[in-house]
RNA sequence: GGGCGAGUGGUGGAAUGGCAUACACGGCGGACUUAAAAUCCGCUGCCCUUGCGGGCUUGAGGGUUCGAGUCCCUCCUCGCCCA
């Protein structure tokens, strides 16, 4: 029974129950056909659930597969749950509900919120990090890290959280605290597995180039890498035979340095401080202990620090300099020690200005007495390299210094490698076990991978070991070559690591003999477009690439970069209404009054604000709710037309109903109220301004799909149905193409209006239609005619009309004959089929 | 402090150096309706004007150009990243 009414509910769920049970969107290596690897940053499936701005990422690449696919690509668009994570161990703790549990579930709600939407995935390649089929691979590459050199462990100064009982990384601390708890990080000295990311900093650095990506995310991964070029440079602690590294980019300015400073963590501080100072000291180290690296770094916070009483030799000039402890020379980087040359670095200025160390001037071209000076410049007080330019100094102090054994030229990177311990249960096991004698073996490959033991409590011990410790048995091994006794590693991977290779594993997700085959690798890889938050500039982008560099270099896999072109989109926002108590109220508990807003119970005046979605502002909008009202097509639609992709914007029911009311109106185009075609599909061709308006829509909507630019293309086909639904009489096929350029927006509305025409298999796989560009020429054009600049008139003309033509009719026009009356012409500007203008005097 | 991005009607936004404000929302007026919703039609940047018509307008100010939202310089505001 064909309906009349465009029923969003129920032809919704019916294409949905026919994509299923055909398994439409399934892909398989097809040599044939060129492939299209197409993923989404796949989602930590938290309890709440999606909120509407989720999907927008996941909607447009959703689009650009169903146009693929169209134009005869072999598509490869997967999902999959990044489910190991912090929130399901803290629920565990509280309940003692295993935390596979609830991450199953949270799963299961996300896949059906995802397949409401009716985005085209392939959920035969659903993966989920935290299934032993799949993290049995991520230990494997732990392991290939490990056989590489590439997995260590180190006494490390460790970001401590004692409220979470565990390590957190750098980027999770800000101002001392955990940025998802707010509880207080303390530094500690801890035994930690790490990765050398830094051996691939240069790499990682390079092959930028060779990505297509976009330029602030480039440049925000070349300054976290922190490539810095300069010397090495060895002092020597007066009447010791001590002696430290420093690192300096600036070695042309050693005659200026008047000062060292130690990092309070430096193995040399407390060895060196004479006794008058070993107080002082003492409680500055425990001070600093308790401050984070970004804190410390802090330009405007004060400067402070301790003299411990010793002095270095400068090498240069043999000169003795006070040694400082202070905290803004960090222990992770360089060699936790600098030269301080105050006259030509600000911040050891103002740490000189401060505690009043001399300031010499090395460097002319600015005022020392007043401020560092940072420039270039010639040389002065500086022997040997005096009169050079700063670049010319610095290559001679460089040879200098190597050749008197003191120092050298070397590159250093901000970049340091990546703690990659954590003290949870709820994360990968390090597949490693530590024989009696303290060697370390990885487990074999055939008794990978190693599962999570069951627990009673997911605390950490009361001697502060990992909640892993707990289980006793599954601990204590014995090695399977050498039949020793031995123990499993209680540390457990970092969230990072199941997304570091996921794209890969869905090359070929259900594989139990290895974590991809060669075939499957070469054929899919590399990702063409991968689309998700700028949050992973950084971290996420870095990791993977990392990994994958080094899986490059064992062999397992083809290219050297993973993400070919990368995309970030915006953030969907919402409006939030807040008293001046900050008090937030939800929108349906708000009124608007005379242009301001109030509480509808109490009268009370509110703020409202745009605002990034979030239940505490109690601004999200579920997307359960908006497909259940107004249909997926709509919301699909209305995201994709509330503004450019990449750009933050705000939610308004509003602007979703307009889409709606499109939605119904396609459906009028070609439905008519009882359930038949409507008569104008049937009937003849169509008039010249209708097909011309459908020809001007596929070529938009081809070439603004290419560029992510969606709006615009809806526009397009909105300008179209205008046209289109003052027609008598729309072509057949005409109206077809309109609902195949629409299909991959709105599959649902397009698939049903596709079988209504009389076609008996999905739209799918029709091929992607052409436009013809002689349709698109018009025979008449109207020409604007500007005199000094300015527009006063415009005038129709053939559109093969000569420029002599068009001038003379330009000329003769009413209006524009008024501004030129009394006036001699200079200059007669022509752009063809653009623009005339006239300039006169 | 440095780097990058953004700033256009009441709102979201559109515009290879060439008719600024497409498309949509909202608003106003009308048709249909007992009425409302829905739908359909018309108008809708601002100012002056009864009208005809005229002037102004892309964060501010300058510049290049016959012509600037677009290119260049200075500045302001907001966002992100680095410090």
């Amino acid at each position: 029974m064909s309906s009349g009414k465009y029923d969003h509910g129920s032809i919704e769920k019916k294409w949905q129950n026919y994509w299923a049970a055909n398994k439409t969107f399934r892909s398989d290596i097809d040599q044939d056909k060129p492939k299209y690897y197409i993923l989404d940053m796949f989602p930590y499936p938290s309890g709440d659930g999606l909120h509407v701005g989720h999907p927008l990422g996941y909607v447009a690449t959703d689009i650009i597969a169903r146009v693929k696919r169209m134009k005869g690509f072999n598509v490869l668009h997967p999902m999959g749950w990044d489910a190991f994570g912090l929130p399901a161990e803290r629920h565990a703790m509280r309940t003692g509900e295993h935390p596979s549990n609830i991450t199953r579930k949270n799963c299961d709600t996300f896949r059906r919120q995802l397949q409401l939407l009716g985005l085209s995935y392939d959920w035969d390649r659903e993966i989920d990090t935290t299934d032993p089929k799949y993290y049995k691979w991520t230990q494997w590459i732990f392991e290939v890290l490990f056989e590489r050199g590439l997995a260590y462990q180190t006494e490390a100064p460790v970001n401590w959280c004692p409220a979470v009982g565990t390590v957190l990384a750098n980027e999770e601390v800000k101002d001392g605290r955990y940025v998802e708890t707010g509880d207080p990080v303390e530094k500690r000295m801890m035994r930690q597995w790490m990765l050398k990311i830094t051996a691939y900093a240069e790499q990682l650095i390079a092959d930028l180039d060779e990505v297509d990506w976009p330029e602030n995310v480039k440049t925000m991964q070349r300054e976290w890498i922190g490539k810095s070029e300069g010397a090495d440079v060895s002092f020597k602690v007066a009447d010791s035979a001590l002696s430290f590294t420093i690192f300096t980019t600036r070695p042309d300015t050693l005659f200026g340095a008047t000062y060292c400073v130690l990092a309070p963590e430096h193995s040399l501080t407390l060895q060196i401080t004479t006794d008058g100072q070993r107080t002082a000291v003492e409680e500055y180290i425990s001070a600093a202990s308790k401050r984070s690296a970004q804190d410390r770094m802090a330009a405007e916070r004060e400067k402070t620090g301790v003299f411990t009483g010793a002095y270095a030799i400068n090498p240069v000039n043999d000169q003795r300099i006070p040694i400082w402890t202070a905290d803004y020379v960090l222990a992770e980087y360089g060699y936790g020690a600098i030269m301080a040359v105050p006259a030509h670095d600000t911040r050891d200025y103002e740490f000189a200005t401060k505690f009043n160390l001399p300031i010499i001037e090395v460097v002319s071209g600015g005022d020392v007495t007043k401020e560092a000076y940072t420039g270039d410049g010639k040389l002065v007080n500086s022997g040997l390299i005096n009169g050079l330019s700063v670049p010319d100094a610095k290559k001679k102090i460089s040879a200098w210094l190597e050749e008197r054994k003191v120092g050298k030229a070397t590159v250093n990177y901000r970049l340091r490698d990546w703690l990659f311990s954590r003290q949870r249960y709820w994360g990968e096991p390090i597949p490693i076990i530590t024989l009696e004698d303290g060697t370390q073996r990885a487990v074999p490959m055939k008794d990978l991978p190693i599962t999570l033991p069951e627990l009673d409590e997911y605390k950490p011990t009361a001697d502060g070991q990992p909640p892993l410790a707990r289980a006793k048995d599954w601990v204590n091994v014995t090695h399977p070559i050498t039949g020793k006794p031995a123990v499993r590693e209680t540390n457990t991977m970092p969230q990072w690591a199941g997304s570091c290779w996921y794209y890969l594993r869905f090359v070929d997700a259900r594989n139990d003999a290895e974590a991809w085959s060669k075939e499957a690798e070469r054929y899919w890889m590399p990702v063409d477009l991968y689309v998700g938050g700028t949050e992973h500039a950084v971290l996420h982008l870095l990791y993977s690439r990392f990994w994958h560099k080094v899986l490059y270099d064992a062999g397992y896999v083809s290219t050297k970069e993973p993400f070919l072109r990368l995309f970030n989109p915006g953030k969907i926002q919402a409006y939030s209404y807040r008293d001046d108590n900050g008090k937030y109220y939800y929108p349906e508990q708000v009124e608007k009054r005379d242009g301001e807003w109030f509480v509808k119970e109490t009268g009370a005046r509110v703020a409202t604000q745009v605002e990034k979605m979030s239940k505490s502002r109690y601004n999200v909008v579920n997307p359960d709710k908006v497909v259940e009202e107004q249909g997926a097509d709509t919301l699909r639609l209305y995201e994709m037309f509330m503004g450019p992709l990449e750009r933050d914007k705000p939610w308004t029911e509003e602007g979703l109903h307009g889409i709606n009311r499109f939605m119904r109106r396609v459906w009028a185009l070609v439905i008519a109220e009882d359930g038949a075609l409507h008569a104008r599909v049937l009937s003849g061709e169509g008039d010249a301004a209708t097909q011309k308006a459908l020809h001007h829509a596929i070529k938009a909507v081809t070439q603004d799909v290419d560029n992510l630019q969606f709006n615009t293309a809806i526009s397009r086909m909105m300008e179209y149905l205008n046209v289109a639904s003052r027609a008598e009489a729309i072509g057949r096929e005409d109206i077809e193409k309109f609902v195949l350029i629409l299909a991959p927006f709105s599959p649902h509305l397009c698939e049903e209006l596709w079988e209504r025409l009389g076609h008996t298999t999905s739209i799918a796989y029709e091929a992607w239609p052409t436009y013809d560009e002689t349709l698109l020429v018009e025979d008449t054009i109207e020409i604007p005619v500007q005199v000094n600049g300015k527009l006063r008139g415009v005038i129709g003309v053939a559109a093969a009309a000569s420029k002599e033509d068009i001038l003379a009719a330009a000329r003769s026009d009413a209006k524009v004959a008024a501004h030129l009356d009394g006036k001699s012409i200079v200059k007669e500007v022509f752009v063809p089929g653009k623009l005339v203008g006239f300039v006169v005097k």
